[in-house]
DNA sequence: AATCTCTCTGCACGAACGTGCAGACATCAC
DNA sequence: GTGATGTCTGCACGTTCGTGCAGAGAGATT
C-alpha cells in the first residue's frame, strides 16, 4: 500500500497541476473521495513531489533583489514581510523561503556545512524534502557549552537536514569556545576531528546566518553559557560586528587579530571563502551591521533576507 | 501601472505559494481586496510566471512511462486519463500536458518546427507563455489545399505559438501536396523557400502529432481537399501506417518507394531524423498503428501520450 | 463639459478545498 | 478469540477561493 499512496499522489498531483482538474473530479476518476484526493495533493506538496518554481522575465525582477545583487556582486533574495509583523513571523517565513532556496542549490553528490542557531533552526523546521544520492550534511561549528544544553539542540537541527535530503550527518562534536587555544589545537590534530574539517572544506553549499549581540532574540552565542562577561567586553571594544558560526569580524569583514577566534570551532573566514556557495539567511534588522560587514568582507554569495532589512540595508 | 501589475504579481505568488500564507492574509499585506489578489495569482500562472514542477525520486517514474522510455529509447509522458472519457476530452489533456512538456524543451536561441493538424491545434490553444530571446517558430509543412481552409488555419497556429514564446515565426507558404513532383522541385530551389527549409533543418526542437486515416476524427490530411480518392487508395495498397507532417510512412518506419512523398511539403524522414529533439503527442487508439511505424523507425525522442493509448502500446 | 469606452476594483454568491471526527479494517500480542 | 494499536477512509462542516456583476475612475471623443 506504502508505494501505492506515492504513485497515487503524483497521479492526483499531475491531473490537479497540470492538467487544472478539480479534486471532485480527481476523486472521481480515483474512485476515492474527494478529502483523499485532497490529503494525497498536501502529502505530494509536503514530501516536496511538487515544487513551484517562479520563472521571473529577467527584466522584471524586482529592483530590490537585482540592486542588492549587483551593489554586493552575490544573488538575493528578498522576502515580502510587512514592517508590522513581529520580529518572529519575519523570522519564520525569511526561514520558509531560505528552505526552498536551498532545494535549487543542494543535491545530490554533493557537502552541506550547516552552522546552527534561531535562523537555522527554524529553517530546518520548514525543509522542502528532496531526495538526494550520496550527500553529506556536517555541522559547521561546535555546540557543547558549560550549560551542555546546545549539543541536542544542534545535533536536532542536524538530522532534520539529513532526513529531508536523506543523507548522511555528521556531527562536530566540540565545544563552541575553547577556553585554551592550545586545547583547539591538540584537538585539531585528532583523526576523527580532521576528518570533519575536511568535509567541511569540501562542503559544496554552507548554510548559516549572522550572529548579533542585540535584538530582541540575541544569538545563541552572546547568551550565557557560551561567552562570560570579560569576553563579550572585549568584542565589543574590538569593534567586532558579528559572527558566523563562532568566528567574528569587524565593520571592514576583517577578521585578524580577534584572539577569540582562536578558541573559537567555527572555519576561519578565509577557508568560508574557498566554499563555492555560501548561502546566508538574515531576518530582522538587528542583523544589519553584521550582514553589511560579512558583504563587505565578501562572506556571502547568496542572501535570503526580509523586506524592511532589505531595503535599510541599501539605504 | 501594466508594470506595477506583474510585479504586484509576484509579490503574491510568492506569498502564496511560496510562504503558504491565504488570499486574505496577502490581500490585508498588500492593502486590496482578496478577490484581486485571486486575479492577481491567476494572472501570474497564465502568463507562466509560475510553474509547477514534478519531482519523482527517479526510482518512482510511473512505470508505464519507464518501460515505454526504455523500450523505445525515448522519453515518455503519460497523461493519467480513464478510458471512459470522450476522444475530444482525452486530446484536451494530452494537449495541455504536451504544451507544459514543451516549455522544458524549447527557451532561447532555439528553433522550433511545428507541423499542424487537431493535435498541434489543441496544443496551440493550451500554450503556457514563456519569454525567450531571438528564438523562431517555423512551419514544418504547407498548408495549403485545393480548399485553400488550410492556411488561415495553420497561420493562427503558428501565430499563437509566437505569441507565447515571444518568438519570430516564420510560415511556409506552399501546399500540403503539390500534384506535381516537378513543381516541388522547381520550388525548392527558390530562394524564399530555402530560407524555409533550411530553419526547418536547423530546428532544435520538432512538434507534431502522427497523422491517421482511422478514429473520430480523421487528420486534415486524409480528408477532402488535400488527397482524392485514388491517392488514399494507393497509400493503403502501399501499407502506409502513418504520416509525420505529410510524409507517409510504412509500418517499419521506413518511407522509401512511396511516391506520393515525392509531391508531399514536409521533410522527408532522414532529414527529420537529424533534428536534435523530436516531440510527438498522441492522444487516442487510432494513432497507434501510426505510433508504432514512427517509434519503430526512431522519428521520435520524446512523447507525450494518454493512459489507455500508452497501455495498449505496450501489449 | 458631456459622453463614451475601457480597465480595474470590491462585493457577494456559489464552487472548491482542508480537516476534526468517527467508523472500518488490518496487524499484532496474549 | 479478544482486545489493543495504528492506519486509512468518507462525511460534514467551516474556510478559502473563483467569478459575474455593477460601480468608480481614467482617458479619449465630440
Amino acid at each position: 500500500m506504502a508505494e501505492n499512496r506515492l504513485e497515487d499522489a503524483v497521479r492526483a498531483v499531475r491531473m490537479h497541476y497540470l492538467q487544472d482538474m478539480t479534486m471532485e473530479a480527481i476523486a472521481r476518476e480515483m474512485g476515492v473521495s474527494r478529502s483523499t484526493v485532497s490529503r494525497l495533493i498536501s502529502f505530494a506538496r509536503e514530501s516536496g513531489l511538487i515544487e513551484f518554481r517562479l520563472h521571473l522575465p529577467d527584466e522584471h525582477v524586482p529592483n530590490i533583489e537585482q540592486r542588492i545583487g549587483t551593489q554586493f556582486g552575490i544573488t538575493a533574495h528578498v522576502v515580502p514581510v510587512p514592517d508590522t509583523v513581529s520580529e518572529l513571523e519575519r523570522l519564520e517565513r525569511t526561514a520558509m523561503v531560505a528552505a526552498r532556496v536551498l532545494n535549487n542549490l543542494f543535491g545530490s553528490d554533493m557537502v552541506l556545512a550547516v552552522a546552527w542557531g534561531n535562523t537555522v533552526e527554524a529553517i530546518s523546521r520548514r525543509l522542502v524534502p528532496k531526495t538526494t544520492h550520496n550527500s553529506q550534511i556536517v555541522q559547521l561549528n561546535g555546540a557543547g557549552s558549560t550549560e551542555a544544553t546546545g549539543i541536542s539542540y544542534a545535533s536536532e537541527i542536524l538530522s532534520r537536514f539529513g532526513k529531508a535530503y536523506g543523507a548522511r550527518i555528521e556531527q562536530f562534536l566540540v565545544p563552541a569556545f575553547f577556553d585554551y587555544a592550545d586545547t583547539k589545537r591538540a584537538l585539531w590534530r585528532e583523526r576523527s576531528v580532521r576528518r570533519i574539517l575536511d568535509l567541511q572544506r569540501r562542503a559544496d553549499v554552507a548554510l548559516f546566518s549572522i550572529g548579533s549581540s542585540t535584538g530582541d532574540v540575541p544569538s545563541h552565542v552572546y547568551r550565557a553559557g557560551y561567552l562570560n562577561k570579560a569576553e563579550l567586553r572585549t568584542l565589543k571594544q574590538q569593534d567586532v560586528a558579528g559572527d558566523i558560526a563562532t568566528v567574528f569580524f569587524r565593520r571592514d569583514g576583517s577578521s585578524t587579530g580577534i584572539e577569540l577566534n582562536e578558541r573559537a570551532s567555527g572555519p576561519n573566514l578565509s577557508t568560508l571563502k574557498r566554499l563555492r556557495r555560501r548561502l546566508c539567511v538574515a531576518a530582522g534588522n538587528h542583523k544589519l551591521p553584521g550582514l553589511r560587514a560579512a558583504l563587505e568582507g565578501g562572506l556571502i554569495t547568496d542572501l535570503v533576507i526580509d523586506d524592511g532589512t532589505a531595503r535599510r540595508l541599501l539605504t
